[in-house]
This record gives C-alpha cells, structure tokens and sequence, in this order.
RNA sequence: GCCAAGGUGGCAGAAUGGUUAAUGCGGCGGACUGCAGAUCCGCUUCCUGGGGGUUCGAUUCCCUCCCUUGGCUCCA
C-alpha cells in the first residue's frame, strides 16, 4: 500500500492517511438529489472521488465505496407535484439520466449507489435508537427531531457555534421543536406524500438520517473516508456527526473528511435553486466527456473553479487534444499492430525516464490528490514525445508501450486518454481506407482537383481527413 | 453579524522559506504543406490583494485590513 496524504476538513490540515482496518478502506460520498437535471457543477465531485477511489485501488488498497442517492425529500415531492408524477418515479428517471452521465464519463469506482427508499428499516432503527438514548424526541405531529443540546460536539466541523447561529434569520422558527437548532429525524407523512410505517406513525425519512443509517448497516459505526460538496459542511455533515455518533456511542463516525470545491458561473456557485445551471448532459453531447472531465481534474479538487460556458470547454478541449495527441498516435499503433509488433527498442534513457515519470504521477497524486500537477507533468511528456512522433512507426510494440506508459497511468487513474469508439473499424472504416488510397494516388499523380473531390466528398459523410509528415489521418466527426 | 475557504501573469490554474514562480489557453514569429486543416519549433524576462512583523532572504510563516465565494434553508 502506498502512503498518501489528505486533507481532512475536520483537522483543518493535511494528514497521512491510516485506513482503520487496513488494506480495507470505507468511502461514502453525498450523491445526487435527483429532482432535475443533473448539472455541470454535479459532475465535479464525482469525477473528483471516482479519481480518488481508482487512485486507492492502484495503491494497493480494497475499497469499497458507497453513494447516496437521496430519491425522496421535500424538494422531490414538490417538483412532482409540478409534473403530476409519482415521486418516485420522477427521482428515479433523473437519476438514471446522470447515470448515463457518469458511465460517458468514465465514472465507475462506485460499487453501489444507495436509495434512501431502500434503506427504511435502517433508518427507522438508527431514528429509534436517538430515542432510547435520549438524543431524539417525538413531536406532537408524529415527527422526530434531534436534540442538538444534547450532543456538545455539534459545531466542531464547521467551526460553527451554536449560539452565534441566526435561527429564524432564514429558516423558520418551527414550534415543533424544543430549540430552533433541532433538525428533524423523521417526518410525519402529510396526505398525498410517500409515506413509510414506523413506530411513530407514517412518514418519511429526514435530511440527514439516510446518509448515516446507511454506512452504520454498510460500514459499521465507523469507517474511513467521507466525501462531499463544500456546502454540504453545515448543516448536513455536522448532522451526520452527531445523530450518528449519539446513535451508536462511538467515534469517531469518519476518520478523514474530504470536501471539493465548488464550480461558479458567474462568479456564484452553479445551483438549481439560482437557476445558473448548465446541464452535464449538454456538456458532455457539445464537448465531449473526456474534455469535461479533464476540465474538472485539471484544477486542485479543493479550489473553487469558475465555469464560462462560452470558453471554458472550448479551452479545456485545446488543451486536452494536446495532451491527448501523443497517447491517440501511441495506441493507433498498438491497436493496429499488437503489441507483438516488431521494430527497435527505445533508448534506455528514454525507458527509465517512463518509468520514472509513472513513479513521479503517483508521488504527485499521493499529495492531496493533486490532479493538477500530475497533469502538467504529462503536459511535458506529450511535448518531448510531439518532436519524433513521425519517427514512432520504427519502434517495436515493447518500446510503444513503455512510451505509453504514463499514459496508461492516466487511463488507470484519471480516467483520461480513454480510446473513443471511434468508428474507424468495420466495413466503414475499410471504405475510407480504399478512399484514401485513391486519394493518396491522385495527388502523387498531381490530379488535385481529384483529390480535393474525394475529400469533400468524405467529409459530406462525415469523416475528416488531415494530411501530415505520417500520411493521411482520418476521424468521424458529429456535426 | 458569526463560521469556513480563497485572493498568483491577458485568461485558466499549480507550487515553493532562497538560482530565470509550473502547466495550459490565448497572442506573436518561424517550419512544414499542391491547397485546407492540423502539427512541430521559438518567443510571450516587467504576475504572488494593501499594510506591518519574523528572517540573511517571504509569494510561502505571523498579525491586521480590504475584497471574493461558500455556509448559518434544500444544496455536489
């Protein structure tokens, strides 16, 4: 197991990492509250601990990491009641939408994402025990609230105190609860709402309780890594701490806590609630998911990143095609050829400064995830490679791969330089390949005008040819 | 008001108690090319919010002020 460091919000500084019962290691991230589209600002954190999660299991380590999906609250029924939809249906189909945005997105470290329908009895169990214990009291109503007077540890991730809060300020005051800093366990069903049995009446999960009634039956009461958006910090994860750790009397409920940045357009942070939103899936069909998913790795994953849907893609899309360049050329040629193809070996200094490099990403990485540098210093192996890109045919397959190397890290960790199902196999791409050759004939005959007809012509269909120092290449466009 | 995270070149965005503060985008110049396009090379040395302090030396550590964002409602 490789060592690494993290910054955990909780310390308030960057630690070395210790995982409770080692090679094993708990992830739980907040995920989506499906009642609209997912957006560009959603797809950050996810792609940011997908990174995490694959960067883990390259170390060594067994992780198991689990997401919520939170498919019933208050903002889920009012937005169904909009639409005349079942709830849980409309939850449901939102949340399958994102998830063909994280599959196009190469997210897939996540072993299970966690319906907070389908966790009721846990959650009824943990509620129960806050009452045994003292910690949650019932309602008048049939609802359950947590005593935040209770446990003094409340405010501890946050900074926040208690007394300094401005309950009333923005939420309001509720005569249901015994102080206004109370949140609520359970909620007593109202008619027309999807309701659960419990010992309390019906009703429904609160805001909080899912998350922490969910890692108690998968993780126990205590596990190693918890991620999630900055804003999240307070109220929720402050909650998660103290129902949790009241529920079970141990503690710590997380040893390290990871918390992202957040994505701003327009210099605020992109919100369903503002109304500044860009849709992911809009993102990914324009520019492509490997672009978007550059764009969030290629800043610290603790910085807050400002979106300009007129440029920042387009730039992230300049500057990945650089990056990516020499990896496509790389893998074309191994893709062709196997990796069994012959040719000369690579310099032995070139060699070891592959496998140096792949030692130095994972060194950079083990840094607080510092995604950014790693990605500067492929940056710089793209370009020494860009100068004999025409002299790559020579190489045998073994010294191809060595080059690829660090590239193959990238595909191992940040997901990056994924080959695209690219259309070039098949009867179409033997098409274009009969095309070329006449092409290639026509113009060393110098019959331009032929030449010229025959790539107009393919470029109708679709397909878009570039000559360079190699020969022609080709790619499928979508226009 | 209180809490938290930040303020780096035209832009995006790293790092560091000390030679020219990454990397990319953009810009400029050149090479290559039948043409397109793309690519490659070079340049872009005057960038670390203001003011104090510690130090031989601070952008980095400390104090203070200003500003931005997030949180004190649901929120990735």
């Amino acid at each position: 197991m490789r060592k690494f460091q993290v910054y955990d919000s909780l310390a308030r500084e960057v630690r070395e990492f210790a995982p409770l019962v080692p090679p094993r290691v708990g992830i739980f991230v907040c995920g989506l509250t499906p009642y609209a589209p997912a957006h560009v600002g959603h797809g950050r954190g996810f792609v940011v601990f997908d990174m995490v999660a694959r960067a883990l299991r390259r170390w060594g380590y067994r992780v198991l990491y689990v997401q919520t999906v939170t498919n019933v609250d208050d903002k889920v029924i009012a937005r169904a009641a909009e639409e005349g939809a079942d709830p849980l249906a409309l939850s449901d189909r939102y949340f399958r939408e994102y998830l063909e945005c994280a599959e196009a997105l190469g997210i897939r470290s996540t072993n299970y994402y966690a319906y907070a329908t389908d966790h009721v009895p846990d959650i009824i169990a943990q509620v129960q025990a806050l009452v045994d214990r003292g910690f949650g009291y019932v309602a008048s109503d049939g609802s359950v609230y947590f005593s935040v007077a209770r446990f003094p540890g409340y405010g501890r991730l946050s900074g926040q105190k208690v007394a300094a809060l401005q309950p009333g300020a923005r939420v309001e005051r509720d005569e249901r609860k015994q102080a206004p800093e109370d949140f609520v366990l359970w909620k007593a069903a109202r008619p027309g709402e999807p309701s659960w049995e419990s010992p309390w009446g019906p009703g429904r999960p609160g805001w909080h309780i899912e998350d922490t009634a969910i890692t108690g039956r998968i993780f126990g009461p205590r596990y190693d890594l918890h991620g999630g958006g900055l804003d999240l910090i307070f109220p929720h994860h402050e909650a998660e701490i103290a129902q949790a750790e009241s529920a079970t009397g141990e503690a710590p409920l997380v040893n390290y806590w990871m918390h992202w940045g957040l994505l701003n357009m327009g210099g605020e942070k992109m919100s369903k609630s503002i109304g500044n939103v860009s849709s992911l899936e809009g993102a990914i069909e324009t520019h492509g998911a490997a672009v978007l998913r550059f764009y969030y790795l290629n800043a610290h994953y603790r910085s807050s990143i400002e979106f300009d849907p007129q440029s920042s893609l387009r730039e992230a899309g300049e500057a990945y095609a650089t990056l990516a360049r020499p990896a496509d050329r790389l893998f074309d040629l191994l893709h062709a050829d196997g990796p069994e193809r012959a040719g000369a070996d690579l310099p032995s200094a070139r060699a070891d400064a592959a496998e140096a490099l792949v030692e130095q990403l994972d060194q950079t990485l083990a840094q607080d995830f510092n995604s950014r540098e790693a990605i500067a210093l492929l940056f710089g192996w793209s370009r020494r490679l860009a100068e004999d890109l025409g002299s790559l045919e020579r190489l045998s397959g073994p010294a191809l791969e060595q080059l690829a190397s660090p590239y193959r890290w990238g595909q191992d960790v940040l997901g990056l330089f994924e080959r695209a199902a690219d259309g070039r196999g098949g009867v179409g791409g033997a098409v274009v390949a009969v095309l070329l050759q006449a092409r290639q004939r026509a113009r060393a005959r110098g019959d331009f005008a032929e030449a010229d007809r025959i790539r107009q012509e393919l470029r109708a269909a679709g397909v878009v040819l570039e000559d360079d120092a190699t020969g022609t290449r080709w790619s499928a466009v979508r226009d």
